[in-house]
DNA sequence: ATATGTGCAAACTGTTTGCAGCCGC
DNA sequence: GCGGCTGCAAACAGTTTGCACATAT
């Protein structure tokens, strides 16, 4: 995935390529870890010395509308992102603090809304402990 | 339910029945409607003059912790509270800002957690229209 | 040329914490 | 009397906003 590609992906969803939007979604795609404003800002703050908080927001806000990126909002009070547009669930780890992805089969999800409600999106979020916390 | 049934309840889950306690629960038992810390507090302070925020935030983080609230995060960045801790999904109305309950089926949830992982706690949330506002 | 994006600082919101006083066993 | 609870104020974290400057078409 080179930066070439992103750029025509953001032009792609109506989202202007600047440089900081085609960090912010490369980093999101290169490190699918559904990482926080604050890891993010960290991470390429680091890399490129100007970079600021605000911009990481509002790019994050814009790939939000954009349906590029969606929220994860399985910790209070910080949010996640997910270049995962996908339908999938998230388990958050309560030992190792890794938030994991997980398949949902979409005869499930569709069973699951109420009758006469009409979904925009579904969020699935386990709490627990993951599988390697497990065994030990 | 009368007060000394709650009190009861909140002595049988070990935590110790201060009016204030009682009254944050009373409060979520008699408004299932998934407040807000913020609309408890205006709720209770105007029928109690004196009944700070911080006890209402300790009130609930009591209640929490002995499992007799759940905490429903649906709406980023604001906290909501559910005296029912059933197994059961929410809904947040986008148009008239609601937040309903659905029902969940035991085998369906079972069969979403994926294999190996153990799960303390399950959150389902939809956003989108609910039946009402479809209507319109 | 003009609209849009960026970045600093400051504001804002929801929540937590420190600490003094109070209450109930 | 003592441990725990309450409530005020202040701190705190994550996020948003106001505004001046920079950038790109």
């Amino acid at each position: 995935m080179i930066k070439h590609d992103i750029k025509s992906i953001l032009t792609s969803h109506g989202v202007r390529p600047t440089q900081q939007r085609a960090e912010v979604y490369h980093y999101l795609l290169t490190h699918p870890v559904h990482p926080s404003a604050d890891t993010i800002y960290k991470a390429l703050s680091a890399k490129y010395p100007v970079f600021s908080r605000t911009t990481i927001y509002n790019s994050l806000n814009v790939l939000v509308e954009a349906g590029l990126v969606r929220i994860v909002n399985i910790r209070a009070g910080e949010q996640h992102f997910d270049a995962n547009t996908e339908n999938h669930g998230h388990f958050l780890c309560l030992k190792c603090d890794e938030i994991y992805d997980f398949d949902i089969m979409e005869d499930i999800l569709s069973g699951l809304c109420p009758a006469g409600y009409q979904p925009k999106k579904c969020d699935i979020y386990f709490t627990g402990t993951c599988e390697n916390c497990s065994e030990n």
